[in-house]
Formats: C-alpha cells, sequence, structure tokens
DNA sequence: TTTTGAGTTGTTCGA
DNA sequence: GTCGAACAACTCAAA
C-alpha cells in the first residue's frame, strides 16, 4: 500500500508548470504540501530583507491557490532534513517530489537529503523547473562549461526547444491534516512599515498576478523590446524577474509565451532569459562566484575602503543623478531598470574603487529578485572580472547615459524629486546648470542636492590607473 | 593542429 | 558635428 506524497515547494511557488507536484498528483496519492523556511542552509547567503518580503506574500498566495484544491500548505521552520523528516514520520508518506535547485549550498543539501531518504526506502523524485536548459547538459565542444555567452546562447537555441508548459493539476487529493505553523509568525515582514508599503505600491505577488504581467508583457511590449528596452522613461523591461525568481512562473511558460505572441520579434527578450540560463550555469561550474573573482588576477586589485562614499551610493546621494536616481529607485521600489543597474553598478566599482562584493551585499539584501546566480554574475560582469565580462576601459559616463537613456530626465525625476523641476539640458549635469536654472527648479547644490562625490574624468583615470597596476603585480 | 575572428549593454580622442 | 580607432586579455568555435 502506498502513502502519502510529500510535495516540497522551494523556489517554485506556483501549481502550472510544476512537474513536481503534477508527478505527484498523477500518482493519485494524498497530497502533502510543504514550505520549509531553512535559514541556515544557505550560510551567509541567505534570504535578504527583500526577499524575505516577498516570500511572504508569494507563501501567502501559495496557501490560497492550493486550498482551493482543497490541499493545505505546511509550513516549518529549521533544518530542512529534520523539518522533512518530520513529515514523513508524521504522515506516514512514502513518496517526496521536489523541483531542483542549482545554488551550491542547495545542491549539496538536497543530494545529502536525497540519498538519506532513498535509504530508508522511499521514493524521492526532482526534477527541473527553474530552468530552460541544465547545467549539466551545456557543455561547449572541449566538454566544459561554457564562459561566452554567445556560443552558449547558440547552443542552446540549436538544441531541442523547451518542453511545453504542463498544465496546473485539475484536482488533488487532501491529505488529513498536519500541524502547519503560522506564516505572521515568520515575521518576514520588515520591521520598517514604511518601506514595506513603499514596495507594495509597486508589485503584485503570486502565480495568478505573474502569469497575468506575463501575458500582458508578451503580448504588446515584448515585441519592442529589443527598440526599448533602454529607454528609462518608458520602461520597456518586463519586470518579471522577482516572479521567475521565486517561481511563481517558470522560463518555460514565458519561452512558449513569447514565441507565441512576439514571434521573431521576442527573440532579444528571450536573450536576455538566456543570460539568466548563463548566470546559473556559471553559478553551478563555479560555486565561488558570489564571493570570490573568476579571473583570480582581481584578488590583487587596489580597491579602495571608503564607508562614506558607499554609504552615499546606497542613499543615492553621489551627485550623479542617473545613479541616485537608480539607487533611489531600489530603496523605494526594490528594483532597478536593466541600464540603470549597470551604470550605478559601474559607478561603485569603476568610480569609488569599493569591491564589488559590496554593492553585490547591498542588492542581495534590497532587490525583490535578488538571485544568487544573476546578482554574482551581474556584479562580476560590471567589475571586469566574471565570464565575458565588460572591459576594464568601459567606464559607464553617467552623464553621456543620462543623456542617452533618459534625455527628458524621466526616470531621474521620478525618483529624485528635488531635482524634479530642473530643465532637462541640466537633469544629468546638474553642477554645470547656471544659478538661475537652480534657482527656478528650486535646487541648491550641497544641501537639497549634493555635488558629485568625485569628478568623472578623474575617477576614470584612477580605475584605468588601478587596473593597470593590477595588472603589472605579479 | 593551428589560426583566426568575434565576443550584451562604452568612452574618448583625433582626424 | 561625425566617424573610426584604440582601449587587454582571454575563451571558444569554426575554418
Amino acid at each position: 500500500m502506498t502513502g502519502a506524497a510529500i510535495v516540497w515547494f522551494r523556489q517554485d511557488l506556483r501549481l502550472a508548470d510544476n512537474p513536481a507536484l503534477c508527478a505527484a498528483a498523477a500518482t493519485g496519492a494524498p497530497i502533502i504540501a510543504i514550505y520549509v523556511l531553512d535559514e541556515a542552509a544557505a550560510g551567509p547567503w541567505r534570504c535578504g530583507a527583500a526577499s524575505r518580503w516577498w516570500l511572504h506574500h508569494s507563501l501567502k498566495a501559495l496557501k490560497q491557490a492550493l486550498s482551493a484544491l482543497g490541499v493545505s500548505l505546511i509550513l516549518r521552520r529549521g533544518p530542512s532534513d529534520l523539518a522533512i523528516a518530520g513529515a514523513i514520520a508524521e504522515t506516514g508518506a512514502t513518496s517526496i517530489y521536489w523541483n531542483r535547485l542549482y545554488e551550491p549550498w542547495a545542491v549539496r543539501r538536497d543530494s545529502e537529503i536525497k540519498t538519506r531518504l532513498r535509504g530508508f526506502g522511499l521514493k524521492v523524485e526532482s526534477f527541473n523547473a527553474s530552468l530552460l536548459f541544465e547545467p549539466t547538459r551545456m557543455r561547449n565542444g572541449s566538454g566544459n562549461p561554457y564562459r561566452v555567452f554567445t556560443p552558449f546562447w547558440k547552443a542552446a537555441l540549436a538544441a531541442p526547444a523547451p518542453e511545453r508548459p504542463l498544465d496546473a493539476p485539475a484536482n488533488l487529493t487532501a491529505a488529513p491534516d498536519v500541524a502547519s505553523e503560522k506564516l505572521e509568525d515568520w515575521r518576514l515582514l520588515p520591521k520598517t512599515s514604511s518601506w514595506a508599503s513603499s514596495l507594495q505600491n509597486h508589485w503584485r505577488f503570486g502565480e495568478k498576478a505573474a502569469l497575468e504581467r506575463l501575458a500582458e508583457f508578451a503580448g504588446a511590449a515584448a515585441a519592442q523590446y529589443g527598440a526599448s528596452r533602454d529607454d528609462l522613461g518608458r520602461y520597456g523591461v518586463s519586470r518579471l524577474s522577482p516572479h521567475l525568481h521565486f517561481g511563481e512562473i517558470s522560463p518555460r511558460q514565458i519561452w512558449h509565451e513569447i514565441k507565441k505572441l512576439a514571434g521573431e520579434e521576442g527573440l532579444p527578450f528571450l536573450r536576455q532569459v538566456g543570460w539568466r540560463e548563463f548566470c546559473h550555469h556559471l553559478l553551478f561550474a563555479n560555486p565561488d562566484l558570489p564571493d570570490h573573482p573568476l579571473d583570480s588576477s582581481f584578488e590583487r586589485f587596489p580597491w579602495r575602503e571608503d564607508p562614506e562614499s558607499l554609504t552615499a551610493w546606497k542613499k543615492g546621494r553621489t551627485g550623479y543623478p542617473l545613479v541616485d536616481a537608480a539607487m533611489r529607485e531600489l530603496w523605494q521600489t526594490g528594483y532597478i531598470h536593466n541600464r540603470a543597474r549597470m551604470v550605478a553598478g559601474s559607478f561603485l566599482v569603476k568610480h569609488l574603487l569599493i569591491r564589488w562584493q559590496e554593492g553585490e551585499r547591498w542588492f542581495w539584501d534590497t532587490l525583490v529578485d535578488a538571485d544568487l546566480a544573476n546578482n554574482a554574475c551581474g556584479w562580476q560582469w560590471v567589475a571586469g572580472c566574471g565570464a565575458d565580462a565588460a572591459p576594464y576601459f568601459r567606464v559607464f559616463n553617467p552623464v553621456l547615459q543620462g543623456e542617452k537613456f533618459d534625455p527628458d530626465g524621466a526616470y531621474v525625476r521620478r525618483h529624485v524629486q528635488e531635482l524634479a523641476r530642473l530643465d532637462s539640458k541640466f537633469i544629468h549635469r546638474p553642477w554645470e546648470a547656471p544659478q538661475a536654472a537652480l534657482n527656478a527648479a528650486g535646487v541648491r547644490l550641497g544641501e537639497t542636492y549634493p555635488r558629485p562625490i568625485v569628478d568623472h574624468a578623474f575617477a576614470r583615470e584612477r580605475a584605468l590607473q588601478a587596473h593597470a597596476a593590477m595588472r603589472s603585480a605579479t
């Protein structure tokens, strides 16, 4: 006789295209749905504050969606192996299903749990639900993992297309009730409620919201993405990243919806989804990626210690409007537009010569889409120490970037209130504005808005020299 | 086997 | 004003 089947939810907080859930449902066994808050497992990379906030709401949505099918979501806290073993003991479950994670800490933990449970005679099955192409599958001609994006993506496009997403199970067999902790007791929401309410204004959570966002994006903006993704005022990006990170939606669903609604025009967007894949593959092959530069010569880079500048960067008070807009967008919304992310990241690393890991940490804590692979990969890219990274001489000029991608200053005005009334001609370089223009806009430099904390030409030259110093050190 | 060309997202300088 | 070149070093795939 077979007992209940446990479905262990992790970063797959959805019912549709959820292979673990579908496989469990197909057996006809009663379903025990469980989520474990395992705070110690990720070590230094435990969930940041913005992620915890999102997780709270996403779990709430999942709980609701499951209960509509008659199944309760069981919440447990503690080490995963103990929580899962406890649930098995309490329910007499004879099988367990989950979707794989690819973070190094999770891979280690899950394979131990899998071995142990199988040793006890349980049926254990895991599935790929969060990547289009699994890391173990993609190898270059020499049999190694790819280190350059374009060949990687070419090979991915030539491989068999990702499978069609699975429908959500129409019905589930409920299991007898099992004790669950209360979500509110987990205290995932931030202590400062003003921050939470600010974030709240910008997002909807859960699978339903994710699917609606995808449908809306794929139906219209996706085809324009190639042309409008860098337009900071128009904001032609999908904003799907937090949904993807928590698995409220799957990359397969995105792939097929974009193909269906945007056709060939959707390829530039899918290429970005490809970068997400590439980052996950890089992290899988290089478990040190979040902490150490892939290019080890960067261990010798002459980084500066400069807590005041770091704080100014975090608070959006560098005196460069585009950088400040980006950092304030982050604080206000838990998100930064991709273009602005690069400029803000480049500024920290190249203008201020502050370690990329400092930026990575801050983003980890404040981004609702914080993802170990994407975050590490992005910072290494911008610092120039990663795979297929930005070359050292590419030092973004925050003024030129602003004038190019936010010509009328809409993005800056949205997030940097004190510059809102400044003439577009000076919106990205207020320190060059005539006094009359500043007066008219109510801007007092050094008082209402800071002067630049570092001069661009000086900082650029300093960054290039620091790089040369690193190269010549042996 | 060796060689060659290209590689997410730029900036600056000099013609 | 516009345009092309230079700005490393290395990986990878194709010839």
